[in-house]
DNA sequence: TAGATACCTTATAG
DNA sequence: ACTATAAGGTATC
């Protein structure tokens, strides 16, 4: 195993790794403690987490000041990109609108940083999040892994990788059912057939005006709107997509009511202009958090 | 094109 | 114990 160390100091805005990996933005990392992530997070900000990235098994934790990894590879680049470390946070929190609501949350999680997970376990674990708790997504996804992923063995432990797309076509619905992944286990299966056939993958969003992307990611099944935004934001650097899920249209009606406009792309203008425009989504997540953290006066 | 409804499963509230 | 309700929504009509 390689190891490094990162000095948090070294980066603007700081680094709060328990909040980033535990807010229910990110499906693809897991605590080595096997603990599921509680409500709305677990204890414990100097935990190991683990990820698997292209065959490579990387660990990461944050202490004392440093973000310490070890990894199957030279992880540091890659722990960067994963974690957008190199994010100007400051310059972002900076460049909000002055807004009671999000000055309080980026108060309270300052550190918290937008993920930057591979594609297609964002898109398969953001189809899992319809109507679940984000505990119970965490769960299905690990689920999944344990299923279908392929074994990689490191340092005298063996890890999971997320399952191919290949893999999850193969799976049949009964199968996708019995890990829990009731109405939404057809929607898991077709969608990976659609990127395994090659018909067309989420990264193609990834150049496009963000509209035209989040159209284009609709096209999956079991990908709407809301869904959409969640892997652009989360996966494909569009940081100016806000996701427009429960907690966000509440904070919508008490807040800023006259964001609300019937349709979701239409409030989804207001609030993304609301929210700063550009990044947006840094807005979004750190709100999010916040209120389901139970925060809000 | 906007609006209503069904949908798996689990956890929590009453 | 038992029912109602809601959980980071989407597809369908």
């Amino acid at each position: 195993m390689e190891r490094g160390a990162i000095p948090i100091a070294d980066l603007s805005g700081g680094l709060d790794l328990q909040a980033t990996l535990e807010s229910g933005q990110s499906y693809c990392w897991r605590r080595d403690d096997g603990r599921a992530y509680e409500e709305p997070f677990a204890t414990g900000g100097d935990a190991w987490y683990h990820t698997v990235v292209g065959g490579d098994v990387i660990r990461a934790r944050q202490l004392d000041g440093f973000l310490e990894w070890e990894s199957t590879t030279d992880a540091d680049p890659l722990v960067r990109e994963l974690l957008r470390l190199d994010d100007d946070l400051d310059a972002i929190v900076a460049g909000t609108p002055d807004d009671p609501l999000i000055d309080a949350a980026y108060d309270a999680f300052r550190g918290m940083r937008i993920v930057n997970d591979p594609a297609f376990p964002t898109m398969i674990s953001f189809i899992c999040s319809a109507q679940m708790r984000v505990e119970r997504i965490h769960r299905m996804q690990i689920a999944l892994a344990e299923t279908f992923g392929e074994e990689i063995n490191a340092n005298g432990r063996t890890y999971q990788a997320f399952p191919t797309p290949e893999r999850l076509a193969a799976a049949s619905e009964g199968e996708l059912r019995e890990l829990g992944l009731g109405y939404r286990a057809p929607y898991v299966r077709e969608t990976a057939r659609m990127i395994a056939d090659g018909e067309r993958h989420p990264t193609e969003a990834r150049g496009l005006p963000y509209e035209e992307a989040r159209d284009h990611l609709t096209e999956f099944v079991g990908v709407g709107p809301k869904v959409a935004d969640c892997v652009l934001l989360f996966s494909l650097g569009h940081l100016e997509a806000v996701p427009l899920d429960t907690w966000i249209q509440t904070a919508i009606e008490e807040y800023y009511p006259d964001c609300a406009r019937g349709s979701y792309a239409a409030t989804s203008r207001a609030i993304r202009e609301r929210f700063g425009g550009e990044y947006a989504g840094y807005a979004q997540t750190y709100v999010f958090h916040y209120l389901r953290a139970g925060l809000d006066p």
